[in-house]
DNA sequence: ATACAAGTTAAAGTGCACTTTATGTCAAGA
DNA sequence: TCTTGACATAAAGTGCACTTTAACTTGTAT
């Protein structure tokens, strides 16, 4: 299969095959006059490749993660434990954006008319400030 | 009050206050000799900013919402209508996050040795891709 | 023979929200 | 007076994950 192909086949695009590919978290495939011909084995992997850039893994972190994949000359529990790590992001995630649409529905409420102490949103604001640990996208 | 004094209050860098200033979402205070001078109410003003951005809203819906915040010459359902929305974004990025841990969490018990058929892996990859509806980050 | 789709590369562009840098000005304390 | 620190500006840089562009080659159908 040439690269266009794939990339339907994947539900990604050429250049993304291209740069993942330069990037080293795909393997080069065989080329034939300079085209890149690719068993339907990398489908399987594009498609693992983009469940995990869905799920948020960077693809800085991709490359550890993909050596060690079931089914490679792998060690299972490096594997597993990127995906744990990436598991407690989501967690901490998760709890943080509950808490801001908690805060951003309370806020809501502010009649303060300018008046700095009757004002829920500069209450909120101090209060979800107070506690802010910063945190990374994880899902794009 | 001088920018640095201001900075420090409110938990922000001069320079994203001078960049607030530029793009337009804090109003440009007096200047003395070239410098900027600012009430400290401009400090309330930045605590909240700040806590719109840590709310995952962007830059550019800030615009609006600072327009219509409560204590200005305001359209409270305007402000509101803008807090609604992100709290809906919210929600749906929460449910997707929950998903993807779901997804995520399961496929750890991937025992498939490279058998297509035993991956799990493959099969969270494909159930996942599946129901993707693109989302955008919410919170940084 | 020729047109066209699909492939190739390197390099630059995109979007977001700032930060960093280079260069220069201003006010106050020793 | 001199130094220091805080400020000013414009322009370029950062990080991420690609995408887009420009210029070129290849395979296939008519």
């Amino acid at each position: 299969m040439r690269i266009g192909e794939v990339a339907r086949a994947a539900g990604v695009s050429p250049s993304a095959i291209r740069y993942y590919e330069a990037v080293g978290i795909m393997p080069p495939p065989t080329r034939r006059n300079g085209r890149r011909y690719y068993e339907s084995q990398a489908v399987d992997e594009l498609i693992v490749l983009r469940f995990y850039r869905t799920a948020g893994i960077p693809i800085r972190g991709l490359a550890s993660i993909v050596k060690h994949r079931p089914g490679t000359t792998a060690r299972r529990d490096v594997w597993v434990d990127v995906l744990n790590a990436r598991i407690v992001d989501l967690d901490s995630w998760i709890e943080k954006a509950e808490q801001t649409r908690a805060v951003l529905e309370q806020s809501k409420a502010c009649r303060c008319n300018g008046k700095r102490d009757d004002c829920t949103v500069l209450q909120a604001a101090n209060a979800q400030n107070a506690l802010s640990v910063s945190h990374k996208p994880i899902i794009d």
